[in-house]
DNA sequence: CAGTATCCTTTACGATACTG
DNA sequence: CAGTATCGTAAAGGATACTG
């Protein structure tokens, strides 16, 4: 059995499946790591790529995925200066599990907006 | 290619797959799903699994995961009243892919702490 | 038992300006 | 170019009390 149901009171962690996913599961991380699965990018391209995301806050997220060993970093002294972003072993093996659910959220989409619609309007009549 | 990058600026909403992911991808969804794959539980067996969520809070997922489709809620009036949840065919679909991330996670989880580790000490020299 | 209702805190995120 | 620094907002979540 997999131990995704509660924190871990002995060590004052979360149990390991929480752990891991709490720092993939924001607003953000999904779409940085599918941004690099074709090769690294530097960080105007992922700011691109992404689209509505701040400087500051996507250098926040790409911080979090390097402690995590999710992507690398690696700086090339300019000016200008240029930094790219590039997957890891463990990033891409991430992607491979990742991509399936966005997949699937793509495939299901109308799906599940018509059934919101439907939700909303149980108590209309 | 999938639509992840941007919101679709013409309908101002999300494109779909960021749309799907924004409503599975919280704190404890993921969790709330992985506990009905064996089959239907009330309220109060849920919340016992998942362990630390209020119960404000529960409520509040249950019903945005209902909206979705991905549950069904049935009452059995009381009293004491019965409240039972169970996946839809769509929510065991959705649970399908995601379980991979999970296991994964659960996998990798020594591998990610050494990574936070050594991160969290490259400036200590 | 399965919720609501209130109130409060945290944290992710957004906007904007500035810099080596 | 790739950040930092500041400030502000909003949404998620936590604590606690109450109820049909």
């Amino acid at each position: 059995m997999l131990p995704i149901t509660a924190t871990n009171e002995k060590e004052k962690t979360l149990c390991p499946v929480r752990n891991v996913l709490a720092n993939v599961s924001g607003k953000w991380q999904t779409l940085i790591l599918l941004s690099l699965e074709d090769g690294p990018l530097r960080f105007s391209a992922i700011k691109r790529t992404v689209g509505d995301i701040t400087q500051r806050v996507l250098t926040e997220n790409l911080r979090m995925l390097e402690r995590d060993g999710y992507l690398t970093r690696t700086v090339k002294p300019g000016p200008p200066i240029e930094v790219s972003y590039e997957l890891t072993k463990l990033g891409f093996s991430l992607v491979e599990k990742i991509k399936p659910v966005v997949i699937w959220a793509s495939n299901n989409y109308d799906k599940i907006v018509k059934s919101r619609k439907l939700y909303d309007n149980r108590d209309k009549n």
